[in-house]
DNA sequence: CGTTGGATTGGCT
DNA sequence: GCCAATCCAACGC
């Protein structure tokens, strides 16, 4: 369990390659009072350019800018009306490439998280994108920051995850996009989202045979 | 300038 | 399991 940040070649990758190995890994945040709130990372998804599902399909615009950043940023966007997502920019700058970050194991100041969170249930506090970024105190304000070398927000090296332990899946929420399992999770792991259509092998088999 | 719909969540049935 | 809430960025006229 290294507490070594993440680099910045770690990256510079595709996202597809860099979600998987981000699982196990120590999200950190640190808050202004000094207070510091971590988590594991155990559900990720992984956007690429020309996936009509990734919010970088259509180039750079104001709201999608760091994700067309250097690698090792944090891409943070605003959607539904009340959510906040973190991303974790990949590959070269000018390549809209990110890892969205969709749920975390709490490890470290679960009661500010549950204060932030207004709920205090441990497994309702960052099971979901929306709902990490809301424990972790992430807005817009910490869009573009730098994961590598910031002081407010980055990642420790933590874990690597065993390919055993790693489940593969469709993406959640997205009804465009290429045909590709880039949603990884920690296989077991009760702390992953409930947006969950996770695999045919995962899904609890039929009790009765459908009649054909 | 009006319209559309979303990388979700929480509450209710 | 289903659905409304909520609002802003992107897009089309």
């Amino acid at each position: 369990m290294s507490r070594r940040r993440l680099a910045r070649s770690f990256f510079d990758r595709p996202a597809e390659v860099v979600a998987p190995e981000l699982l196990g890994r120590l999200l950190v945040r640190a808050l202004p009072d000094g207070s510091r709130l971590s988590g594991s990372i155990v559900e990720a998804e992984a956007y690429e350019p020309g996936d009509p599902a990734s919010h970088g399909f259509r180039g750079p615009t104001p709201r999608t800018a760091s994700m067309f950043g250097p690698p090792g940023r944090l891409f943070v966007y605003f959607t539904y009306g009340n959510h906040w997502m973190m991303n974790a920019v990949t590959r070269e700058a000018g390549v809209g490439s990110a890892v969205l970050i969709r749920a975390v194991e709490p490890r470290e100041g679960l009661d500010r998280m549950a204060a932030n969170r207004g709920r205090d249930a441990p497994r309702d506090l960052c099971s979901g994108p929306g709902k990490l970024t809301q424990a972790l105190a992430v807005d817009a304000s910490l869009d573009g920051a730098d994961l590598t070398r910031g002081r407010e927000v980055w990642l420790e090296a933590g874990a690597l995850v065993a390919p055993e332990h790693i489940l593969a899946g469709p993406r959640v929420g997205v009804s465009a996009g290429v045909d590709a399992a880039w949603r990884f999770f920690v296989r077991d792991s009760p702390w992953v989202s409930r947006g969950r259509p996770g695999p045919p092998s995962r899904r609890a088999r039929p009790r009765t045979q459908p009649t054909r």
